[in-house]
DNA sequence: GCTACTCGGGG
DNA sequence: GTGTACGAGTAGC
């Protein structure tokens, strides 16, 4: 039988461990595969270890491994076997206080044995042995394996996925986890269960509602249920920090065992892991579609409502939450409607997982890092590399040590302090540039460490001056010649197995295999990049700040000597780089004869490098803008196949900041446009100036204005004045029932007055209401300039200039300046942006720089004033 | 400018 | 469960 694995534990019989494999077969139905054999050992050496082992009655045997830290200690090395996992860290400790050094002695079984047996997350095992009869696991299929080994597949099983969502009453005012009563559990699920797609279970009676008399049959309920559908994943939205942990929690306290995993007698259980819960459901794994989002895509915020309509286009019904409690109790309409809420939450969340197939990712993080899929979920990059280096390690002779101590890590905390030296950035050459070349090292520092050899294993510890690979650090590392490193071997590998999963994505046929195959070559990048990382981290088991120096050393060097390279063979000018990258100018020549160029040129430099060191040519920035060091905005050229891609790229510039108003953004964003594709200062700076005089008439909307932040405790808890409290205290003596509660966002504006700045921030809704007038001073000192000057001045614009020639004018005066210089448009009167080939309405310019049918854009404003802005239809479309 | 602390999502 | 493991954004110096 072939299954894909889900999760690993065991149980004890006998006194010995029994593993389990949970997991689903080719067929689709759940699987548990019991197979005993695997037992728990350490390593442990030291001064008279034999003695003591021997002494204390312990099964032992010699092993001829080697320290991955150092390799060349002469050690005397010996493998203590253990019969339960459970009592390792005791017997650790023994061993540790009768001083003797232990290694791999902090792994957890089912990583050792998951290492041991070359199994991965969710990878296929291909299972021989005996279906048996067993009550202690529900799944439709248990089997006494005999033997097991892995078996490559690239697809998944048919996975069964549920999808909850719990309403409770929040009587006590608090999220109390223990206290709040459930009144609505909803599920939804991936494939019929008993012939429903989903369910409503509360304890009040309705339409389509699964009735229970009390929330303890409703609980019993939930366990039936979710052990009857018998899902692999169970997902929901903040499901681990909120639904399942009061699931458990009200099971808990009426003494319902919370027993709903593949396991009969172990219980699902709520992990603090620093400071976050994590839900473990044994057999199956919990997905907490908020999490996934918030790490796979970057919002302001993450409420289900606004991620769905930013992933899925639609909004969700909505029932405030204050209303929950009311509808419980009120009219059958309003029951309906709480009942209908709490089924398209769930519904939506599994709409989120599978239409975005959010999961495809972290499957292939856990195949390739040999990771449990619960662990990929649940915990960092360390976990990923540390069981992937765990099992090459082992594989080639070399053994871990156990992790660092708190004391040990505050040491290498000092010791880092300072000493660990990042990558080479190149000072700015400012200004406008036309025509820049960009290239980059690809995977710069994996192939660092693959050329160089640099590993724990390799670093040579002492004076050994033998064939030796000499670094810019001054660390050395011994050739490949002499030794192999195995982060060096790990790291090619990957990039060698990307390489040929992007060739496989080439020919791909079905969107199953396109995804899959995306997913993977994602991964085997992710992985191969964080061992740099992972060298200089004080956690890591192999942290060596000599090796995590080495390797951006070279790095720098290679920059340095890649820039002079180029200038002397070439003659243009590096106007600016980081770390791996260079932007050089090329200044005169079409976008297709850079290219050849670029070309020529990282062939050249390519074939001056060592080892699979690579400069590659990637893009064209038509106009570079660099501001400083690590921030910079680019019109840049990509070529595919279809022709010349353009877009505007922005870094380290922040466009949207919570404490800056839409005008803000929206003036940053226009007058980089304005710069990068006209090239045009004047018109900038007039673009600008039509802004300011837009405020300046009152004529910008006031929803542009508004500023909101957040109050994090009671007004009174405030010691210096703040606008946005200073307000809650107004809204807190005008109409009470109004006033923003502790974790509000309270969204104001400035208004005119004499007043100090705190006070006079108003509600928006209130200076309409009042016609109340703004303080444009407010927005153009405190909000447009500081951004926007540094923007001018790295281009030459005085701040003088800006707000016209003297020193600090009136504001009339701006004005009247303004009205001279002819602004043709004045950019309140803006409302969006029209494209001039199809003539489709944009509120802001795509990304692109360009609608979808490939035309320029022009403003549209309101007075019927239109001016063209661009027409960037660069494209060779065919 | 940098570092320390907080809070997220959920009813 | 042989494990202790976030991270962006803001307040405060």
């Amino acid at each position: 039988m072939e299954i894909q694995i889900l999760d690993v534990d065991y149980t004890m019989v006998d006194n010995k461990p029994i593993v389990r494999f949970f997991g689903r077969n080719k067929e689709g139905e759940s699987v548990c595969c019991f197979y005993s054999g695997p037992l728990p050992y350490f390593y442990a050496g030291g001064k008279d270890a034999e003695d003591i082992l021997k002494k204390e009655g312990f099964v032992y045997e010699k092993s001829g491994m080697k320290v991955a830290i150092n390799p060349d200690a002469p050690l005397s090395l010996f493998r203590v076997w253990l019969n339960d996992p459970s009592k390792t860290p005791d017997i650790r400790d023994k061993l540790k206080s009768l001083g003797l050094d232990v290694y791999e002695a902090d792994i957890p079984f089912k990583n050792r044995v998951m290492c041991d047996l070359d199994f991965s997350g969710m990878g296929w095992l291909d299972v021989q042995g005996n279906i048996i009869n067993t009550e202690s696991v529900s799944a439709s299929r248990s089997v006494q394996a005999k033997e097991i080994k892995r078996t490559e597949k690239d697809e998944n099983a048919q996975f069964k996925m549920l999808a909850m969502d719990i309403e409770t009453l929040m009587d006590s005012g608090k999220m109390d986890m223990k206290s709040n009563t459930i009144i609505i559990v909803s599920f939804v699920f991936s494939h019929p269960y008993n012939g429903k797609r989903s369910m409503v279970l509360s304890t009040r009676n309705g339409d389509g509602v699964n009735y229970y008399e009390n929330e303890k049959a409703m609980l019993e309920g939930v366990k039936n249920i979710i052990n009857g559908f018998d899902p692999d994943f169970i997902t929901g939205y903040n499901i681990n920090a909120f639904d399942l942990p009061s699931i458990i929690a009200r099971m808990e306290k009426y003494k319902l065992r919370p027993v709903f995993g593949r396991c009969r007698q172990k219980r699902a259980f709520v992990k603090k892991v620093s400071a976050r819960e994590k839900v473990y459901v044994p057999g199956r794994v919990v997905i907490d579609a908020y999490e996934i989002v918030k790490k796979d895509f970057s919002m302001p915020r993450y409420d289900l409502g606004v991620v769905c309509e930013t992933l899925l286009q639609k909004g969700k019904t909505n029932v405030k939450h204050s209303e929950i409690g009311t509808f419980y109790h009120g009219t059958k309409e309003q029951f309906g409607r709480l009942v209908e809420y709490a089924a398209n939450d769930s519904a939506l969340v599994m709409e989120i997982i599978e239409r975005l197939h959010l999961m495809d990712k972290y499957i292939a993080l856990a195949k390739i890092s040999g990771t449990l899929l619960q662990d990929v979920l649940n915990s960092g990059e360390t976990a990923r590399i540390e069981n992937l280096l765990l099992r090459e390690f082992n594989k080639h002779g070399y053994i871990l040590p156990c992790k660092a101590s708190d004391r040990e890590m505050t040491k290498r905390e000092a010791e880092r302090e300072g000493k660990l030296v990042g990558g080479y950035v190149i000072e700015p050459d400012k200004g406008i540039h036309s025509n820049v070349a960009v290239f980059d090292f690809k995977s710069m520092y994996p192939s660092i460490i693959e050329t160089y050899n640099i590993c724990p294993t390799t670093l040579v510890q002492s004076g050994n001056s033998g064939d030796v690979i000499k670094t810019p650090s001054g660390a050395m590392f011994y050739k490949k010649s002499v030794r192999e490193g195995i982060v060096p071997k790990i790291v090619s590998n990957l990039m060698k197995e990307r390489g040929v999963a992007r060739k496989r994505l080439k020919s791909a046929k079905t969107p199953e295999k396109v995804r899959a195959l995306d997913a993977e070559q994602w991964a085997l990048k992710i992985m191969s990049n964080a061992f740099y990382g992972h060298l200089g981290y004080v956690r890591a088991r192999i942290y060596n700040m000599d090796t995590a120096n080495a390797v951006t050393s070279c790095g720098r060097e290679l920059i340095k000597k890649t820039v002079e390279y180029v200038g002397k063979k070439y003659g243009y000018k590096i106007v600016y780089g980081d770390t791996d990258s260079l932007m050089v100018k090329i200044e005169n020549g079409s976008l297709d004869e850079i290219y050849e160029i670029g070309n020529k040129i990282a062939e050249d430099v390519t074939k001056q490098l060592e080892g699979s060191l690579e400069l590659k040519f990637e893009k064209i920035f038509k106009r570079f803008l660099p501001l400083t060091k690590k921030r910079y905005a680019a019109w840049s050229f990509d070529k595919m196949e279809a022709g010349w891609k353009d877009r505007i790229e922005t870094k380290g510039i922040e466009t949207v900041r919570r404490d800056w108003c839409k005008l803000v953004s929206e003036t940053v964003g226009a007058v980089l446009e304005i710069l990068l594709k006209g090239g045009n200062i004047k018109e900038a700076e007039n673009h600008f100036k039509g802004v300011l005089e837009g405020l300046v008439n009152g004529k910008i909307p006031i929803q542009k204005l508004e500023i909101t932040k957040s109050m994090t405790k009671q007004t009174k808890g405030y010691k210096g004045m703040q606008p946005h409290i200073e307000l809650a205290k107004k809204i807190q003596k005008r109409s009470p029932s109004e006033a923003p509660k502790i974790g509000d966002r309270i969204r104001y504006v400035i208004v005119k007055g004499t007043d100090l700045l705190c006070k006079r921030a108003e509600d928006p809704a209130f200076v309409l209401e009042k016609g109340l007038k703004i303080d444009p001073k407010y927005y153009i000192d405190n909000q447009l300039l500081p951004p926007l000057e540094r923007l001018f001045t790295s281009i030459g614009v005085s701040k003088s200039e800006l707000l016209g020639n003297g020193k600090q004018r009136g504001l009339l005066e701006i004005l009247n300046s303004i009205k001279e210089s002819q602004t043709t448009l004045r950019a309140a009167d803006v409302t969006g942006f029209v494209c001039s080939g199809c003539g489709k309405f944009f509120q802001k310019v795509p990304l692109s720089g360009c609608c979808e049918c490939g035309a320029g854009f022009v403003f549209s404003s309101q007075g019927g004033m239109a001016r063209e802005i661009e027409t960037s239809a660069i494209s060779q479309k065919q």
